[in-house]
RNA sequence: GUGAUCGUAGCUCAGUUCGGUUAGAGCGCCUGGUUGUGGUCCAGGAGGUCGCGGGUUCGAAUCCCGUCGGUCACCCCA
């Protein structure tokens, strides 16, 4: 047996449904609040995101599937979707403010656990071109709207992190504060002082704890503008009566982002989508000067944590004699009636397991010209203005 | 990258401790019959490189080593 690829997936049974649910949902919704849907290549150049998502981070560093193809390319398995986006829009859009929504794929070499694979899908949504507060509602309202639609007890996490000028000044005097005080801190946080000093500050080790609380804040660094900026973003969420909680730890894993960040978490605490403002990541890409604010969702994360979705089939067409079944077929085809069926002729009994399996409602007998219903158990003969009746 | 744990039929698992005929069960599947409150019931049947590779042994699903995969946790993240 040739087993799969570590950390790939098959949806199958009631976790396609669940799959299929999510994505015409999110589609559908998408659509209809003017997101224009963007499909781009799984397969990239490795340059794209060693630029934007940034080389400190682990994503880059550790968990990229890079090739190399026949002609010398490096490439590799898009590990996230706001980068291509980007790239889109500086082609083909330049000049525009446009809404994109994407879905698909994304590869990330990490061991599997729970929540986390390494093929796995993103929903996401962005806007990208001149943006102001009111593009970041409603990339908050939008996608708040859909989640909670799935998952009714989500809460909105949200923070600003400052410019990436900020940011750079405060890890400098936080990489030197924790340098200072290095023998309180744990193993783990040592090992993060050079390349992810930001990261210190959410270990949930309580050695650390003590070193952290008096860590310097990054409020301290972060500038007017975008201290006003969060501030009335904040006042605009009130007044809509979105809840929110501030939380000033919540750091992004790509180094693109700035000013806005923000996270949907369950009441089970498992974080089920995240996103920011990004407005230098078309600069880092040198395709530019415009700005971005977007959210992902985690397909996977989201199936774990919903129940499966109704399912039924309308008619089921039984027979054993392939003249009959087969005159009966092309009869609902012509009508355009959709219909499900047995793979073969198997036993009559097989096929009505088969039927109730499916949940079906109407039972179409070739055999005996009848259309049964199997909540009701009442049967008619057939006809087909029966059930164009039905529609 | 680190650690724990698991891998036997399509599925769920027994058998592994302590090596020994032809590797089992339930469910599912197939065929014939039965059944119209049609998922029942009866009879029969198909289906297994015991994850893979190597080693020990007269003999390995069982012991040893390696490897791949699943699950979970750490790291990190959606």
């Amino acid at each position: 047996m040739i087993e799969q690829v570590k950390g790939t997936q098959n949806i199958s049974g009631n976790e396609s449904l669940k799959y299929l649910y999510i994505q015409k949902l999110f589609l559908n919704r998408f659509k209809n609040y003017g997101y224009e849907y963007l499909q781009t290549p799984l397969l990239e150049s490795k340059e794209l995101f060693d630029k934007s998502i940034g080389e400190s981070s682990e994503i880059v560093t550790k968990q990229m599937y890079e090739l190399t193809d026949k002609g010398g390319r490096d490439l590799v398995l898009r590990p996230e979707g706001t980068s291509s986006i980007v790239r889109y829009h500086a082609e083909f859009n330049k000049d525009m403010t446009s809404k994109y929504s994407y879905f698909g794929s994304m590869f990330r070499y990490e061991n599997p656990q729970k929540n986390r694979y390494r093929e796995f899908n993103q929903a996401g949504v962005e806007i990208v071109g001149v943006i102001d507060n009111y593009s970041d509602f409603q990339i908050i309202n939008d996608s708040l709207n859909f989640i909670k639609e799935l998952i009714p007890e989500t809460k909105l996490k949200i923070n600003t992190i400052g410019s990436i000028a900020d940011r750079k000044k405060y890890i400098k005097v936080l990489y030197n504060y924790f340098l200072n005080n290095k023998d309180q801190l744990s193993k783990e946080s040592e090992e993060k002082l050079e390349n992810n000093t930001l990261r210190i500050l959410d270990s949930n080790n309580p050695d650390d704890e003590q070193v952290i609380k008096k860590a310097p804040k990054i409020n301290e660094f972060i500038n007017t503008d975008s201290k006003n900026s969060f501030t009335s973003l904040l006042q605009i969420l009130g007044s809509s009566n979105i809840e929110f909680e501030i939380d000033e730890s919540l750091v992004r894993g790509l180094d693109y982002y700035n000013d806005l960040t923000f996270e949907f978490i369950t009441s089970e605490n498992v974080v089920v989508g995240g996103g920011g403002r990004y407005d230098n990541l078309a600069e880092i890409l040198s395709l530019g000067k415009f700005n971005g604010v977007g959210v992902a969702f985690g397909v996977e994360r989201i199936m774990n944590n919903i129940s499966v979705p109704d399912n039924f089939t309308k008619y089921y067409l039984l027979g054993t004699d392939i003249n009959k079944i087969t005159k009966y077929s092309k009869e609902l085809d012509k009508h355009n009636i959709s219909y499900s069926k047995p793979p073969r002729l198997s036993k009559e009994n097989s096929q009505f397991k088969e039927a109730k399996n499916q949940n079906v409602l109407y039972l179409i007998n070739t055999n005996e010209d009848t259309i049964k219903n199997l909540i009701t158990n009442e049967v008619e003969k057939f006809s087909i203005e029966v059930i164009l009746e039905h529609k």
